[in-house]
RNA sequence: CUGGGUGUGGCGCAGUUGGUAGCGCGCGACUUUUGGGAAGUCGAGGCCGCUGGUUCAAGUCCAGUCACCCAGACCA
């Protein structure tokens, strides 16, 4: 991409309703654009992250047998009275509207409703189980209070996981299995160090759920851990009972915040009974389909990773979700010509920074916008064939010959 | 929702005892610059969140309202 054909322009100065570091730095960095309080809108380099962690995601959920659709916002009341979960005690989160034909509608805040309603139209024998199916959507929630930049919107991209088994076994079996890819995939985002399994609460069906954690100052969860034993509790389960489960005592554990990134639920029956979805088994009787649902926020680790990863010049992407791979500087006209003639050999991964401007605002816009290796290439470098490699996160510069910057 | 704070050009801010707006950055043109956010000259851009009120006169005072931020509560 070149610099000089997009509309971004950076900022020196983050708007003052910017607190969060995460919200200020991607504004200030032209990633995202605040429509109102927890609403944004991802600019160009914005959904590159977000293809980015988007790619990752997808690749690790269909190594394990997954389908992805995409199903509707809007959302039919009629289906989610049948769950009880059309109300307002019951949801609160509900952002609801009218049909000038009269009539109202939701926008969906999750999708266990219509995916199990839907696949009664596909599933009807054991022989169609098990489905594995998820998406990537934009999630409604009228919260009472957004904050924190990207980390609690009203409006906010989730990766939403649902699983049909005609067993028990079979959902454990599964959910194991997603326990897996979803530790593969933090670790492939650059945040495996510090994103652990938690136990929370669980609900009506099973005694536990299961959040990853994202350890960070400003997180809104407060969890407990044990290194040792290799233990994680969200607070609203640290009690006797649990304690006793888990085989620690509250004077071994450590609090600290986190913010949660993912979860994994077994849902068994709850939707699918209410919904009707059953299947035929092998005695053809009529049973209730088990399903589990596993999340992912997607747009809140974006977040999470900006505030994680950045320092007092800007933004530190790790390579695999960085927007480019180059930030590509020319200095001098031979330079900039040798510039030019790169970015035409590697335009997919990298940002040419082309504007007319002095070297040294390119050089801070680099800083901020936090792209792995800074290539510049100016007459001096090119003399020797070299350009010389800055890598953002260390600050380390290197010559490298223009021939293999592609081998970094 | 409770408490606190803030709304003045794209961004950050100032605006004294009420007299119809100013600075920095950014933006446009020209000139000189060109490896760490350049300099000069000229210029464009705001009715001061919104509504109502007081007054000869309101960004400045009063009332109401909306929005945004922070803390808390809440988070299927």
């Amino acid at each position: 991409m070149r610099f000089s054909k997009t509309f971004i322009k950076t900022l020196r100065e983050a708007p003052k309703d910017e607190t969060a570091k995460n919200g200020a730095l991607l504004t200030r960095a032209g990633y995202i654009h605040k429509e109102m309080a927890g609403v944004y809108d991802y600019l160009p380099f914005g959904i590159r992250v977000i293809e980015n962690i988007k790619a990752i995601i997808r690749d690790e959920l269909n190594k394990i047998g997954c389908e992805e659709v995409l199903l509707s916002a809007l959302q039919n009341p009629e289906l989610w009275e049948k769950t009880g979960r059309f109300s307002d005690t019951e949801v609160d989160v509900w952002f609801k509207t009218e049909l000038s034909a009269g009539g109202v509608l939701g926008l969906a805040p999750t999708h266990e409703e219509p995916l199990t309603n839907m696949l009664k139209t596909y599933v009807s024998s054991y022989k169609d189980l098990p489905l594995y199916i998820y998406q990537f959507q934009t999630k409604f929630r009228n919260e009472l209070r957004a904050k924190s930049g990207i980390l609690r919107g009203r409006e906010f991209l989730m990766k939403d996981l649902y699983s049909f088994h005609t067993s028990e076994e079979d959902l454990d079996k599964f959910y194991n299995e997603v326990e897996k890819a979803y530790g593969r995939i933090f670790e492939r985002l650059g945040i495996g160090d510090s994103t652990f399994e938690t136990f929370a609460s669980g609900g009506i069906f099973s005694k536990y759920s299961h959040e990853f954690q994202t350890f960070l100052p400003v997180g809104e969860d407060t969890v407990y851990y044990n290194k040792d034993k290799s233990i994680v509790l969200n607070e609203e389960v640290l009690n006797d009972e649990v304690l006793a489960d888990l085989g620690v005592s509250r004077d071994e554990l450590t609090e600290t915040t986190a913010a949660e990134v993912g979860n994994i639920f077994k849902l068994k029956y709850k939707y699918s009974e209410p919904l009707g979805l059953k299947f035929a088994d092998e005695k053809n009787e009529q049973k209730n389909v088990y399903m589990g649902c596993y999340g992912i926020g997607v747009s809140r680790l974006m977040g999470v990773i900006a505030e994680k990863f950045s320092d007092e010049k800007g933004l530190v992407w790790p390579e695999a979700i960085a927007p480019f791979k180059y930030h590509l500087i020319g200095i001098g006209a031979e330079g900039t010509k040798a510039a030019e003639e790169f970015y035409n050999k590697h335009e997919e991964m990298t940002l040419f920074d082309d504007r007319d401007l002095r070297p040294g605002e390119k050089f801070a816009d680099a800083e901020l916008i936090g792209i792995p290796f800074r290539v510049v290439i100016s007459d001096k470098t090119l003399k020797d064939g070299m350009a010389e490699v800055t890598l953002r996160k260390s600050g380390e510069t290197k010559l490298v010959k223009i021939e293999e910057l592609e081998e970094l």
